[in-house]
Formats: C-alpha cells, structure tokens, sequence
DNA sequence: TTGACGATAATGAACGTTCATTCATTAGTT
DNA sequence: AACTAATGAATGAACGTTCATTATCGTCAA
C-alpha cells in the first residue's frame, strides 16, 4: 500500500543525498524496494516524475509550514508562527529543502503551470502579507520585498545554520524573528524617509 | 586565445538555459565551436570542468558585488553599496544567479576545499559584518543572522523580480534596502527586548 | 622568402558504459 | 479462471571519454 509515495520518498533521499545525477531509474528501484519497471505503473516517464515530486514535496513543505495555523491569530502571533515554522522545517527536514532548491534550478520542471501550484499551496502565506499591506500595517511593497525581509530570513538562515552546522541561541532566534516583524511594519520606529547622501 | 573561457561561458550559458541535463559534453562542445575532445586538453574530466565552472562564477560575482568597493566609506556607504551591487548582479547577469544556484545543489561539486574558496572570495562581505558586530554598531548575532537580514534581502527580492517579472520602483528599492540597513543597527529604535507572548 | 620539421593543439569517429524505457513473462488477487 | 500488478532482461539511444589522425604553429637552415 502506497508504493507510489515508497517512490517519491526515495526519489527525494537519493536527489537530497547524491544529487541528480544519482538519481537513476535502477537506483531508485532499488533504493523503493521495487524493479525498475514497476515505476512505469505511477509515472508516465522520469520527467512526470520529477514534476509529480516537486509537487509533493511542495505541499509537505506547505503542511508543514502552516502548522498550527489559525486565522483567529494576531499578525505579530501569525508571523512568528510562520517565521518559525519555516525556520524549523528546513531544520527538521534538510533533505527536503535541498530537494526543492534543486527541483526550483530544473527549467523543464518549473514550465507553466507547475508555479501556479506553488502559488497556490503558498497562497495563505502572500495573503498574510497582502493584508498586512491593504490593512496600512506593513509597509506599501510588493509582497516579495515585505517577504524577501522577513520570511525568507527565516528560510536562509535555517538554510545557513543547516549547512555549516552552527548553533544559534534559541533568544537571538527570537531576536532576529522580531526584528523581521518590525522591519516590515509602516508604524515601527525606523526612519525611512528620504535622506541625502 | 581564451578558448578555456569560451568553454566557462558555453557551459554557463547551458546551464542556465537547459539545466543540468542539458549540458552533455558534446552539445558543450558545439556551443564552444570546438570539438568534443578539445574540452578535455583543459579539464580532466567533466566534474573538474563543474568545479572550475563554478570557481569561475563564484570569482565573477565577486567582482560585482565589489564593484566600486573602498574601505574609506561610511559603513551605510558599504552597506548599500553592497546592497546594490547585489540587487543588480542578479538582475544585470540572471543566468549566473541561475548557475551558481545550480552547482550550490550539487552534492559532489560542493565537497571539501570548496567553499573554502567561497569563503576566500567573498571574505570581505563578512568581514563588515564582523566588524560591525566588533564596534557595537551591529546586533551581537552571528554573521549571517545580519546577513539573512540584509544583504540576502537583495539577492532574494532580485531574484522574485527576475522569475517573476515583476517591476519594483527605485524609490522603493532605496526603502527596503534602507530598511535592511536599519534593522540590523544595535542604536535602531526597534524593540527587541524580551516581551510575553 | 621559402620550406622543412618538431612540437603542440585540435579533431571527431569509435568505444564501453550507463541510461530511460519496454514488454513478454510471472506472481498475486478476486 | 480472469484480471491486475510486478518483474527484470532486453533494447537502442545517449553519455563521457579516448586516441589515432590531422591541422596549426614556431623555429631555423638554406
């Protein structure tokens, strides 16, 4: 039962631990437990693979960042949640973040309508943002500079701390979410009017 | 004369356009307008020609993003220089942002003296973040806590504003990265001490 | 100026391997 | 018995790499 998901499972360690040119059809058989042709019966092809698994691992990333999710919270208790979401889930799951880094640099996986799902799953994520900016609370950006600022913070410096195996203090991680918060508020106290140089 | 570089600059033209399946030695060789033999008189195989390809990139977009560098300045001089410089190297040169984020997801290319060479080639990024944190000007945070706040807002938001198309006013752009100079100021008026949730 | 010659650079057909994919066959289930 | 699922050897294409051959270059004697 649920020989399919035996198959992205093992697809994502193998790209995750040899990357993609260790992703062959016979090792990730093997690596599933099944014969090569057996993977013909779920995927049309390794293309259809690739595309099907970026599309899970997209929704397992999504699930996993709205953890606890809950529309009835503050904003300041709705980023922290996210910021920290994010933060951990790159933590908890290293391999799955290297698999979608590596799906998201494939151009022939990212063609048309393979963004619009991504969009989609994400969709709550640029709605915090969009609100924060219709409701005059975050600054009037497009929401990727409001999320180049705060959440992605999140995810480059799990990403960091991930890959270079540094520690960081559980309060400077407060700090550092904090400071993401404010950042992107219209009313915080940084001065952004224009100044000559 | 430079036909090592011809190869660099086919190879990163491939990648950027075909991704990493699309760069097989012989379709490299065309692109060079060379043979397929000749790329061997210049690298001993086609891993070493991904390592150099990628010592090459990492070199050139540390040009850029030093580009008018100078130690006399101000370090809100530095900082949005650096900023800028980053914004528009991804901008000005999409398909290396593309390249480096590609041979980033390689498990074999990213092996031991590696980023040692990273490290070397974009120390003096570090080193104002260092130094900021050495003179108290900067939150006592490890490097790349600030940098996840500022200097990696502008490779991320120019990276949206490539993929997705999307236009982002000047005066804007001068906002966000004035705004992540701020944040990781220790005197910023922002609140970071402890609070109850 | 010419031409001959050794040395270096470049070539691309050929090689062995590995790849994704197929399908006749077998195993399992209803 | 009828049907579905799974197998893995077989297949041809594509891959990275090699190397005998050819072209190019620099030098120098005639």
């Amino acid at each position: 039962m649920g020989k399919r998901d035996d198959i992205l499972e093992a697809a994502e360690q193998l790209l995750a631990e040899r990357g993609l040119y260790g992703l062959s059809m016979k090792v990730l058989a093997k690596k599933a437990g099944i014969a090569a042709g057996t993977i013909y019966r779920y995927f049309e092809n390794k293309e259809m693979l690739m595309v099907e698994l970026h599309h899970h691992v997209s929704a397992e990333a999504s699930k996993t960042i709205f953890l606890s999710w809950s529309e009835e919270q503050t904003p300041e208790h709705k980023h922290t949640l996210l910021w920290n979401n994010a933060f951990n889930a790159v933590l908890d799951n290293p391999q799955r973040s290297i698999v979608i880094e590596m799906l998201y640099c494939m151009p022939n996986i990212n063609k048309n309508n393979t963004n619009i799902f991504e969009e989609t799953a994400f969709a709550p994520l640029v709605n915090f943002y969009q609100q924060g900016i219709d409701e005059q609370r975050f600054h009037d950006w497009p929401v990727p500079a409001l999320m180049s600022l705060s959440f992605q913070s999140a995810i480059h410096l799990a990403k960091r701390v991930q890959r270079e195996e540094l520690q960081i203090d559980e309060e400077i991680l407060r700090q550092v979410c904090l400071a993401s918060w404010q950042v992107i508020q219209k009313t915080s106290q940084l001065n952004l009017t224009t100044h000559n140089n």
